[in-house]
RNA sequence: GCCUCUGUAGCUCAAUGGAAGAGCAGCUCCGUCCUAAGGAGAGGGUUGGGGGUUCGAGUCCCUCCAGGGGCACCA
């Protein structure tokens, strides 16, 4: 036989047969098929497909592939997430179009992922670059301009100077900027922001709806991100202010331990709190806050660093005590959380014992962490004889000496109407006090910021707002979407820290929509992540142009059963496209709140422990792989290579040994000699018995995404099939080709090219990819007879062929006089014995 | 520092509390003018260490060790 596995040749001729074929187009609405929607994060089109990209649509192909096979409705698109930097700073440093070099390189992509034999349906492409996109991300903008959740205002903003633009809280990662790594600095500027903090309850509260589903680590990202701490708003009087000072604390229990406040010196009220203190209290304070402002975050917020601070010669009243506080302004108190002020208590917390240490505050203890609690929430701690112990009976702890702030549980002291109530009662007992004296009461805060969306640069979404001659925000009209971007041919698209779009004269000067008097349209451009916060939900009616999404296909298909992608977006696109869903689902759009019922992060590709980039020269380039070991391999190499969430070392894995694999399954298909059709029955019952459990086991697998397993089934199954061909059933024995018709459809899944042949070979139609799976046939898994082991003490000491039906006293009885047992269990008493018919028995010998 | 997840053969992973297994790699043999493809076979384990619960622990509990991830002046 001089048969050879061609892999270069069969992605030949079988590209071709499917471009002819189809076999992935989604059918339309008279199908009645139950439904999958499996999406892929779209990627940015720059450069070629890389290893990442061969594995996570590998991954996601599997997943259609098999609902698919499994007879379901497979919608599995694919598009580009084509406006950004990238294509901008291509244009920048080599004069090319923006809009050119990104649709070259999605021809690129485009071409490659159909070599990559990628399961998608060709007919629902989009690019969000393109008009007919942006004009609906427009509509959204407007949708959210409208119900208030979009809005401009001045704010500190972090600023990236490299790319000079602003950024998301989302995309400053340890005080850098997320693409270009340069130190984010903080900057005052006008721009728009979506409202999402309205909606951090839900966004936190609906992660647990998706807990078992999407990783546990993605869920722990956000809910740490959105950080909503539950507490306490605290009113305090100032002196000589008729407005009190209002704090955020999650520790009201320790109210009656405040000491000091302190504010955040680069607040409002800073400034003004210091505005009447003498000259030199006033220079101080504006020479810390210049100090401050300098400051980059992550010089800011190191821990390591010794506290700083400056007092603002004005003082707080403490609302039960009526003593005298003084305050202070220091950076380790942030602007934006909170209320930008707190209620120092330095013997429970240990950011304001630094602080108190440092410049010799008072620190008073009203929380006795030593005193012993007993019982279920204690009122006042007691001994064993019901007495109440007292506090002498215990060394105090004094937190000014230690410098260790006393963080734990006990019980309330020096606290009036707290005293000898519990940590958990104080905080209640103190929450109701505020509410009655009307100086407070019960509060959350959150981490989460609201989103920074404009950007001052040119290749994105033009933000659809008319700005009048008298200050007025206008929307721009439907009907006159999209506000397409001017050509950029006459355009300085250098960062220069105000958009490009600006400097386009023309472009700028609009009527006003009210009364055509002349006005301009807003210069800045949306954040990327707004495109891809509904895409999902473009591709169910890719190319309608009157309107962003049809509401019944959305019903249809949406949510997003299974969507894949890496784990880099765990936070900024996934919290997005979550809010914006939610959002969508408020104004009646769509008929549920979570975009993604499912999430897959793959692993990442590395080389030899480290992640493979261009400057450290460990680059695996994905087309000379293909090349090599052709795309079968290289698919088969990145399912094979573990749980799909790890990483793949390139350096474990071995493509030719996927190779080989996929050149022993193949051969196969040539010697079978059965014809197609051929009743199975009365074939070799071993191997039988393979193939079926394979047909009982590999759905669970794959839908429980351990694909790596089902490859090991099918090499075991592609061994089992070649020894029973050289072997004594032979070649011609109708289960090896029920054997290797199952070896070709579970392939079908990893490795389309060898799959499609095989099932060609073997006598079938094309395209493979819509044969279906096979049932297990359940006669043929029961086992007739079975192995038990017999233990002695635990021990496995002898074993029986019995009859899969034994009953436990047989089974016993059959035990107790096998040569081993008996042997073994010698001049000692059998005590007890534990029967698991059929499989075991266990005698415990004394 | 805090919180988490994971430690099973050289590698990647399996094993409702019931016999520690598979695939790959490596090794030996067959085959071949040579090389490779191909075929056959055997070996490989303190389940990270220690303790506990149990008739029985890779699996449950405690503790230590190692690695990964997240958070880290968020009041």
């Amino acid at each position: 036989m001089s048969e050879e596995y061609d892999v270069h040749a069969m992605q030949e001729r079988w590209l071709q047969e499917w471009d002819r074929l189809r076999p992935f187009a989604t059918d339309d609405d008279g199908d009645t098929r139950p439904r999958k929607y499996v999406l892929d994060m779209f990627p940015y089109p720059s450069g070629d497909l890389h290893m990442g990209h061969a594995e996570s649509y590998a991954y996601g192909d599997v997943l259609a592939r098999y609902w698919r096979q499994q007879g379901f409705n497979v919608l599995h698109p694919i598009g580009w997430d084509s406006f950004g930097l990238p294509a901008e700073n291509a244009a920048i440093r080599r004069g090319v179009d923006p809009a050119g070099w990104t649709n070259e390189n999605i021809e690129q992509h485009k071409r490659s992922m159909r070599r990559y034999a990628t399961a998608f349906d060709w007919d629902r492409i989009l690019h969000t670059s393109d008009p007919g996109y942006y004009k609906w991300n427009q509509w959204l903008f407007l949708e959210l301009f409208k119900a208030g959740l979009a809005y401009r205002k001045p704010a500190n903003v972090n600023w990236c100077p490299n790319d000079q633009t602003v950024l998301a809280n989302e995309q400053v990662i340890d005080g850098h900027c997320e693409r270009c790594d340069a130190l984010v600095e903080k900057k005052q500027l006008t721009q728009w922001f979506f409202k999402i903090t309205d909606y951090a309850d839900r966004l936190l509260d609906d992660l647990n709806q998706l807990e078992g589903r999407w990783p546990e680590k993605v869920l722990r990202m956000q809910r740490n991100w959105i950080g909503r701490s539950e507490g306490a708003d605290v009113d305090f009087a100032i002196e000589g202010r008729d407005e009190p000072v209002r704090v955020f604390t999650t520790r009201p229990d320790t109210l009656f331990g405040v000491t000091f406040m302190v504010v955040a010196p680069d607040s409002d009220l800073a400034s003004e709190l210091v505005a009447g203190a003498d000259e030199a209290t006033q220079a101080a304070f504006a020479e810390y806050l210049q100090r401050t402002q300098r400051m980059t975050d992550i010089d800011r917020q190191s821990t390591e660093r010794e506290k700083t601070g400056v007092p603002l010669g004005r003082d707080a009243i403490h609302p039960f005590t009526g003593e005298r506080l003084a305050i202070w302004a220091a950076d380790y108190v942030l602007a934006d959380y909170g209320h930008g002020a707190v209620m120092a208590v330095p013997a429970h917390d240990q950011r304001d014992l630094d602080f108190a240490r440092a410049f010799d505050l008072p620190v008073k203890v009203v929380l006795d962490t030593n005193a012993p609690v007993t019982g279920v929430m204690p009122m006042i701690p007691i001994d064993d004889d019901g007495n109440a112990i007292e506090p002498e009976s215990y060394e105090p702890v004094d937190p000014a000496v230690t410098g260790e702030a006393l963080t734990g549980s006990g019980r309330m002291i020096q606290s009036g109407p707290l005293d000898g109530l519990s940590k958990q009662n104080a905080i209640a007992r103190a929450i109701a006090m505020l509410e009655e004296r009307g100086i407070g009461g019960a509060a959350k805060t959150y981490r989460l910021r609201d989103w920074l969306i404009s950007r001052q640069r040119y290749w994105g979404t033009p933000i659809p707002i008319v700005h009048t001659a008298d200050g007025e925000m206008v929307p721009v009209p439907l009907e006159q979407l999209p506000v397409t971007l001017p050509d950029a041919s006459g355009l300085d698209l250098k960062p220069k820290g105000s958009s490009p779009l600006g400097a386009a004269t023309e472009w700028m000067q609009v009527p006003s929509p009210i009364d055509g008097s002349p006005a301009q349209r807003d210069p800045d451009t949306m954040d990327t992540f707004v495109d891809s916060s509904w895409y999902y939900l473009r591709f169910l009616s890719p190319n309608d142009d009157t309107k962003a999404f049809d509401p019944k296909q959305a019903e249809r298909w949406a949510p997003v059963d299974r969507y894949v992608g890496g784990v880099e977006h765990a936070i900024l696109h996934l919290l997005y496209a979550r809010f914006i869903t939610k959002v969508l689902f408020d104004l009646g759009h769509v008929s549920f709140t979570e975009p993604f019922e499912s999430l897959l992060n793959q692993g990442m590709v590395i080389l030899d422990g480290a992640k493979m980039s261009k400057s450290k020269g460990n680059l695996v380039t994905l087309s000379e792989e293909l090349d090599r070991f052709g795309v079968d391999a290289i698919r088969v190499t990145m399912s094979f290579a573990g749980p799909p969430e790890d990483d793949i070392d390139w350096k474990d894995v071995s493509p030719a040994g996927a190779q080989k694999f996929l050149a022993r399954a193949w051969r196969l298909s040539g010697e079978v000699k059965a014809p197609k059709g051929a009743d199975a029955k009365g074939g070799d019952a071993a191997l039988r018995r393979e193939t079926h459990r394979f047909w009982r086991d590999a759905p669970g697998l794959i839908e429980a995404l351990k694909f790596n397993v089902v490859v090991a089934r099918l090499m075991e199954l592609t061994n089992a099939a070649r020894k029973a061909v050289d072997g004594a059933a032979g070649a011609a024995d109708p289960a090896v080709r029920e054997a290797v018709e199952a070896i070709a459809l579970g392939l079908s899944l990893y490795a389309p090219y060898t799959a499609e042949d095989m099932w060609a070979r073997l006598g079938h139609e094309p395209s493979i990819a819509n044969a279906g799976w096979r049932k297990p046939d359940a006669t043929l898994l029961v086992e007739q007879s079975t192995t038990a082991i017999v233990q002695v003490n635990g021990k496995v000491r002898d074993r029986v062929e019995v009859p899969a039906s034994i009953g436990a006293d047989e089974l016993e009885a059959l035990a107790r006089e096998l040569p081993g047992v008996v042997r073994s269990v010698g001049d000692g008493q059998i005590v007890k014995a534990i029967v698991r018919a059929p499989q075991l028995v266990n005698l415990v010998v004394r």
